[in-house]
DNA sequence: TGATCGAATGTTTACGTAAACATATGGAAG
DNA sequence: CTTCCATATGTTTACGTAAACATTCGATCA
C-alpha cells in the first residue's frame, strides 16, 4: 500500500479512501491511485484490515456434510446467497451430532476469521440447551424452535401435511411414514405433522421406521413394509429414503403406484425422474438461503436479533407415484 | 491477550508461547496461563496472528456450485480432509464457466484469507490457458493435464474404458454415449476414452449426445436415442444423466436392461437403489481429496510443487442396468 | 473584504499477535 | 569458584490497514 502511495505521489490514506471508494478523493486523483494499483499488483491485506476494522466478510457454516441432498442444496444455496451479499463462506462439515462436535466446530470457526455462523440442520442434542459462545451472531436452519437463536425453514408441519393429506385423500386408509433420524429437528417436525394429520382424519397411526435420511436406510425400511400385505402408502421423510422404499418394493413384487403409494420430501431434481416420478414436497432452498444470509446480515450490522423463526412455505408436488389403492380401482 | 498475561503475572509474549505449544515454558507457569485464559474466555485473534505469521490455515475452493452430485461429494471430501490437516474451507460456487467469474472467484479469495486454492472441475475456458494470479498455490481437480498447477484427479480414461468394454463384451454391436458438457475436461476425457475404445473393438461410433450432468438433460438424450431403433447401449457420462435417460427409455417402452442397457459414471450411494439398480463406475472420491490436500498443504509448507497430474483408479460396478442386447437373447 | 465552511488530502495512531532480540537464573564443567 | 551454556522469561518491534484528527485550499456569504 505504501508502494502504490508513492507511485501515485498521495498518501497511504488517500490510496486506502479509494480502495474502499470512499467520497472525498478527486476524481483524477483516483485513477492514479487506480493505475498505480493495476501497475503494481496490490492487492489488500485481508488480515491487516480485519485487524483494523474487526469485520471478515465471511460467514461460517457447520452442516452435518453434504451426502444429504436437502443439505447440500441448503449449503449451495447459503453459499450463492452470501457471495451475493459479499461474504465468503467458511464451511465445517461436523461427523458426530456431539454437542462437543459442534463446539469443536464452532471453536474452528471462531478462530478462523468469521462474522456469524449458519448452523445447519442442527441436531437434538443431549443437553436440554446448547450454549454457544457469546458475541456471534447465529442463525439456525432446520434446527429447534426453543433455541436463542434466530432461525429460518421450510415449514415441515405444513409440507408433512399436505402429503399425508393427498395419500388419505386418494382414498387410503392409513399411511406409513419413515421418518429421519431420531435426533433431528426436521424429521421430528414431519413426523409429529404425519401423525397429527392421520389422527385429525381419524385413520390408525402405524408405528413409525427410522431411517437415517439415506437411500440405503430407505430400502431397509422397505423391506420391513414390503413384509406387511397391508401397506398401501409410505411417506418417507426424504426423497432418498423414497428411493430406497421404492427399490425394496419392487424387488417385492410391489408395483408403484398400482400396488403401494410412495412419496417422499425435498422435490430433488433428480425425483422428477425416478420410475416412477416421485411424488414429493417441494422445499424451496434457495428462498430458505437468502433469508438465512439476510438475518445474518442484519444481525452482523445491527447487533443480535429476536430469536424469530421465518417458516418458507412447501409445496406439494403430485407425480406418479402416488395413486388411490388397489381397493378403490377396478 | 495482555488482560491473560497480567492476570497470570506474565508478559504477553509468554502467553504467546503457551497458546503456540511452544517450548521453553515452565510446565507451571503454563498452567498459570492456561487457567487465566479460561478464566478470561480468551480467543486468540485470527486477524492479528495472520498479520504477523502469513499464514491462515484456511483453504480456498472454487467450483461450480454442488448441483452436480460428483462435485458436492468431492466438496464434501475436500472438506473433511482439510479439517483433518486443521484447515478450513473458504467455498466460493461460481456461476458461469466464463474466466472472468473465475479470476473474480480468484480475486474474492486471495482477498479473503487463503493459503492456497483448490479449483474444482475447472472448465475449459476462452484462453488457451488460465493465467491465475502468482504467488497463491493451486491445486487443481477435474482439470486440464496441460496447466501449470499440480493436478488431481479419477483416472476417467480408464473409467470410461472400463464401462465400454462392459458393454461391447456384453455383445452390444456398439455403445452410445451421453457426455456431459462440451467446456469440461472431465466429460472430454471420457467421451475421448469411450470413442478410442470403440475404435480398438472395430465398433461403430455414434455421434454423441451432450448434456448438462443434469438428469433433465439425460432426459433429453434419452427421449432422442429411444427413438432411434438400433440403440442397445447407452453410457451416460455421470449417474444422474443415465437416471434421465433411463427414464426416457421407460416412458418410451424400453424395458432396461432387456431392451437397452444404460450405464453411469460416479457411484453415487443411491444408484445402488434404481430401478433396475445402475451399473456405473465408482469414482473413490475420499482419496482424491485426500491427495489434494496433502498436495496442497506440501504447496504451503514446501513452496511450488510441480505440475504434475495424479491418478485415482476407478472400479466398474456392474448392477443390473446392464445386460445382453436382444439379439443374444433367447 | 474577511470570516466561514466544506472538500481534498496528509499525519498519527491503534488494532493483537509473534518474531527477534535481550535478560535473568541455575546448574554443569573446568 | 569461576565460566559457560541452556532454559525460562521479558522487551521491543513490525505486520498492513483504517479511524481519528489535522491541515490546506478555494468558494461562499454577510
Amino acid at each position: 500500500m505504501a508502494d502504490v502511495a508513492a507511485l501515485a505521489g498521495v498518501s497511504s490514506q488517500t490510496v486506502s479512501r479509494v480502495v474502499n471508494n470512499r467520497s472525498n478523493v478527486e476524481e483524477e486523483t483516483r485513477q492514479r491511485v487506480l493505475s498505480a494499483m493495476r501497475m503494481l499488483g496490490y492487492r489488500p491485506n485481508t488480515a491487516a484490515r480485519a485487524l483494523v476494522t474487526g469485520q471478515f466478510r465471511a460467514l461460517g457454516l457447520i452442516s452435518f456434510g453434504l451426502a444429504s441432498f436437502g443439505n447440500a442444496r441448503t449449503v449451495d444455496a447459503v453459499t450463492r446467497a452470501a457471495q451475493r451479499a459479499g461474504y465468503t463462506v467458511n464451511m465445517i462439515a461436523i461427523e458426530s451430532q456431539t454437542e462437543r462436535a459442534v463446539h469443536a466446530a464452532f471453536d474452528q470457526l471462531t478462530m478462523q476469521a468469521v462474522d456469524g455462523i449458519v448452523l445447519i440442520e442442527a441436531q437434538i442434542l443431549d443437553t436440554p440447551a446448547l450454549r454457544l459462545p457469546p458475541g456471534v451472531p447465529v442463525v439456525m436452519a432446520d434446527g429447534d424452535v426453543s433455541h436463542r437463536h434466530p432461525m429460518v425453514d421450510t415449514d415441515q408441519t405444513q409440507g408433512a401435511r399436505l402429503v399425508t393429506r393427498h395419500l388419505l385423500d386418494l382414498g387410503h386408509e392409513t399411511v406409513w411414514h419413515v421418518a429421519g433420524p431420531e435426533d433431528s429437528y426436521a424429521a421430528k417436525r414431519r413426523a409429529e405433522s404425519w401423525h397429527a394429520t392421520l389422527k385429525e382424519a381419524g385413520a390408525a397411526v402405524p408405528g413409525v421406521l427410522f431411517g437415517d435420511w439415506s437411500a440405503a436406510s430407505g430400502y431397509e425400511a422397505g423391506r420391513v413394509l414390503a413384509r406387511r400385505p397391508g401397506v398401501t402408502a409410505v411417506f418417507a421423510a426424504n426423497d432418498q429414503m423414497a428411493l430406497g422404499v421404492m427399490r425394496a418394493m419392487i424387488e417385492a413384487g410391489r408395483r408403484i403406484p398400482e400396488d403401494v403409494s410412495i412419496a417422499g420430501f425435498d422435490d430433488l431434481e433428480e425425483s422428477a425422474y425416478l420410475s416412477p416420478p416421485l411424488t414429493t414436497v417441494r422445499q424451496d432452498f434457495d428462498v430458505v438461503a437468502e433469508r438465512i444470509v439476510a438475518l445474518m446480515i442484519d444481525q452482523i450490522e445491527a447487533g443480535p436479533a429476536p430469536a424469530d423463526t421465518a417458516y418458507v412455505a412447501p409445496e406439494l408436488i403430485v407425480r406418479q407415484s402416488t395413486a388411490p389403492p388397489p381397493s378403490r380401482r377396478p
